[in-house]
DNA sequence: GGACCTGGAGGTCTCGATGC
DNA sequence: GCATCGAGACCTCCAGGTCC
């Protein structure tokens, strides 16, 4: 069978996408060197590997014939309103995240509820669900750049430890890249795993949105390692507009914060 | 001695499987 | 259909080991 083809992927849907993909995968004849957690992420990989410099080829044009995104004033519009809606969906959750002083009397989750700390319970709750979904807003805001795609967004499927694809200059290949928040966000008993997820696409990228959080903490002989501007820059994207916007969401947030503190109980 | 790397522990959420 | 449970994912912090 020939390989996938953008063609035959553009006009679909995005279920469509996942339907034909999913079909091709299952063709592919995965190395039993793989993992066998794995051996999927390397199918869809595989199929999708053949189609992309096309598919995004073809985003690149669109976006380059309606006025590219990446134009300074469009890009801070695009990331904005990425930011705004990340912001109004967090803000929203916020009061969920804070339980009532019988529910933390009666079954306390942790020490600090056990011992009716409120504010640390809040700022613990608040502050460790916001860094884990702001994991999500930097995959929505790589994906704003017609140089990269999503898995999940643009073809309705996981690739186990990839969050984005991108075409960048160099070989003109795509690059499976893994993103994390800061440098020193994998632990040295997570490293492991990412090596492995990421070690199945022969172009792979550990790419780390801000450069902040030290040293880094992953390390590989074999796969590159970008922070910052440096990834950012990968996509067309501009890392001091993105700092900026981030700053005025996470201080929107804890305004918000603050303000539903002050709210009387109901 | 300090920087860096590695491993372990822990908190929280989402999502799919399972049972009622 | 709904509630519960467990796995997986994402994140932080800390301690100990290694290397320059």
């Amino acid at each position: 069978m020939q390989p996938v083809q953008a063609v035959q992927l553009i006009p679909l849907s995005i279920s469509a996408r996942s339907h034909l993909l999913e079909k091709y995968a299952g063709l592919v004849n995965v190395p039993s060197e793989i993992n066998a957690e794995l051996h999927r992420a390397y199918q869809i990989a595989n199929v999708l590997a053949s189609a992309l410099p096309e598919f995004i080829g073809h985003q690149i044009q669109d976006d380059i014939s309606q006025g590219s995104v990446l134009e300074s004033d469009r890009q801070s519009l695009a990331i904005a309103t990425e930011c705004k809606q990340f912001a109004n969906r967090f803000i929203a959750l916020m009061p969920t995240l804070v339980r009532s002083p019988d529910e933390m009397e009666t079954s306390p989750r942790n020490l600090y509820e056990m011992c009716g700390a409120a504010i640390f319970v809040e700022s613990n709750s608040i502050s460790r669900n916001l860094s884990t979904k702001m994991g999500e807003l930097w995959e929505r805001i790589v994906n704003i750049s017609p140089y990269a795609v999503s898995p999940e967004r643009d073809f309705g499927l996981k690739i186990t430890g990839i969050d984005s694809i991108i075409l960048s200059g160099g070989t003109g290949e795509p690059i499976f890249v893994q993103i994390k928040t800061q440098r020193n966000t994998l632990t040295g008993s997570q490293a492991p795993r990412s090596r492995c997820e990421l070690e199945i696409h022969q172009h792979r990228l550990f790419a780390a949105a801000f450069c902040t959080g030290g040293s880094w903490t992953f390390s590989s002989t074999n796969i590159p390692r970008v922070c910052g501007a440096e990834f950012w820059n990968m996509v067309g994207l501009d890392y001091e507009l993105l700092k900026f916007h981030v700053k005025q969401t996470i201080l929107n947030i804890q305004s918000a914060y603050i303000a539903l503190q002050q709210e009387p109980p109901i």
